[in-house]
DNA sequence: GATTTTCATTGACATGTGCCAGCACGAGTT
DNA sequence: AACTCGTGCTGGCACATGTCAATGAAAATC
């Protein structure tokens, strides 16, 4: 433990060959190389890319103007093997831990996105935070439930996790409308209306979802939506390409955070990216649903050239 | 500019070869190198090793036990060829970097390591943070100069920066009244008085020393100190053996944030070490004067072995 | 106590990186 | 136009790093 210190130390910071730091601890080459693999893993040692860079670029400022967002990041895509949500989810990770402040209360809803920037993030040691969970959970227990991309973040950043002990969907208007009334979510939504930050992603609705695969809603309930207009849903609601809240009786069965309250947290940080999630993208920014946008250059460019 | 951004997040963050990166951008492998190193300069990524756990080791608790102060670091000192001071600014920088809340107001004193440590600050920007002159300028300049130390660091975290404009030393008692009397001199003091954390370095005053050599004092002054058994100089005090704080003639003429206010601000962290500084840091601490203290692992040890 | 399993450690080889001298090109100067 | 200077890019070599199968010591199982 104290010797991956020692290495991580004298390589990183003193820029000490590997070879002299083995001699020193009297190990191995091979064995200071393991060590420093153990460092990074274990994130003794931080390497990371400033993200306001990332925010500098052309392409971030004209999304930035064209959707009057505050912040715009965008992610040059490389076609390595990691898959799209995952290199966006590290770049996410990176804004948050830069936006993060002591005291903040971060509402997070849930996806692959979203889940895959948990699994980046540093071990952040902050005092007062608070992650809480936006939306109750789903029948199916996934990877990327409400639930444990709250806690994942959480546990991250050493913060304390709440979480929403609660059904996503219940079966009709009248049994939400009980549940809202219990004293415990009544805290629960309480602590949502004081969030300072908000993390969501985005999911466009054609062809097969992870809404109606993750046994979150029904195809029937989805085609309602569809049939209204809407292209996409992100952080909790559903929308239409103009950007208008597209709703149905559904709405009222879903427990999640109001429209009203999201709306007033000052920073609303959408993670989502890859082929196909611009024109959804596009939507849910007209919908003025995130300040801040994290995404991928191939995207990016979609949304500032077919201005439609 | 935008290709140092991406060469650097496809080699840290995606982890991919410099010869894939140069192809991908169509140009030599070697440039592709050149923008890594000018990233690594530009501090567009950042390398840093978490400091806290340079306080977990068990040198670092028994000084903290024994001493009852908050928190110690404390370094591996290697062979190499950085100065001690060097190194220890090197850790120092960390321990700031991971400290530091918006709204801070760090008063700043000065000395080598002080400045060492600024120079390896990363390019950190926080909202909302001071940077505050403790001590008067000397009248000689040299590299590690009370306004230097601040704006340096003012620099490198993209915070305000507060030079106090006046001489650290001068000639009479009644002159440090008149200026203490000024309205511009009295606004600083003021902001001083707010201090959230402090900074500063320790010097044994046994043969030549910065004090002298500075020009802060001459040798004679110096001695006066030495004859009432001072054996250290930190944050503009001399102290004993025991911890008492020592003074003649010289603090009346010494302009600098007085003792009580001093030992109000709530994070005092005193970076220093290398050989000879033991004693003089062991007093400091007895002094009560740092609550955090950064050093290297063989000054540690004196400080943990020789309980005298 | 013998046998198997686990795991950290290592030497040696394969690969990636750092460095430097030399080249090409544009800007400023005579 | 010729010259000089400065800057940025590149090829190729020396060196540093990453990988992996083999080793041996400790822990677990029988």
């Amino acid at each position: 433990m104290d010797e991956v210190l020692w290495a991580a130390w004298m390589y990183y910071e003193q820029g000490q060959k590997q070879e002299f730091i083995a001699d020193q601890l009297g190990i191995s080459r091979a064995s200071v190389f393991n060590l420093l693999q153990k460092a990074r893993d274990e994130r003794v040692v931080n390497i990371s890319i400033d993200p306001t860079r990332m925010s500098q670029a052309v392409l971030s400022n004209r999304i930035k103007d064209l959707y009057s967002i505050d912040t715009c990041y965008v992610l040059p895509l490389s076609t390595s093997g990691d898959p799209v949500h995952d290199q966006i989810g590290r770049l996410g990770a990176r804004v948050l831990e830069q936006l993060l402040r002591p005291g903040d209360t971060i509402g997070v809803a849930w996806g692959r996105t979203v889940l895959a920037m948990s699994q980046h993030l540093q071990n952040l040691n902050l005092p007062n935070v608070t992650i809480a969970q936006v939306t109750g959970s789903s029948a199916a227990t996934f990877a990327f439930s409400p639930p444990l991309c709250t806690s994942n973040i959480a546990e991250r950043l050493n913060a304390r996790c709440v979480n929403l002990h609660a059904p996503g969907i219940v079966s009709s208007p009248d049994v939400k409308k009980i549940f809202m009334a219990e004293p415990s979510i009544r805290t629960h939504f309480a602590l949502l209306s004081q969030c300072t930050k908000l993390l969501f992603g985005v999911t466009p609705i054609v062809g097969r979802t992870l809404l109606v695969e993750g046994e979150f809603m029904t195809e029937e309930e989805l085609q309602s939506y569809r049939d209204l207009g809407a292209v996409g849903f992100a952080s909790g609601y559903f929308y239409d390409r103009a950007g208008q809240i597209v709703r149905t009786e559904f709405d009222n069965r879903h427990i999640t955070m109001p429209l009203e309250e999201l709306r007033q947290v000052p920073e609303r940080i959408c993670v989502g990216g890859g082929p196909g999630k611009a024109e959804s993208i596009r939507a849910m920014l007209r919908a003025k649903l995130a300040t801040i946008l994290v995404t991928d250059d191939r995207t990016a460019m979609e949304l500032v050239s077919e201005g439609g």
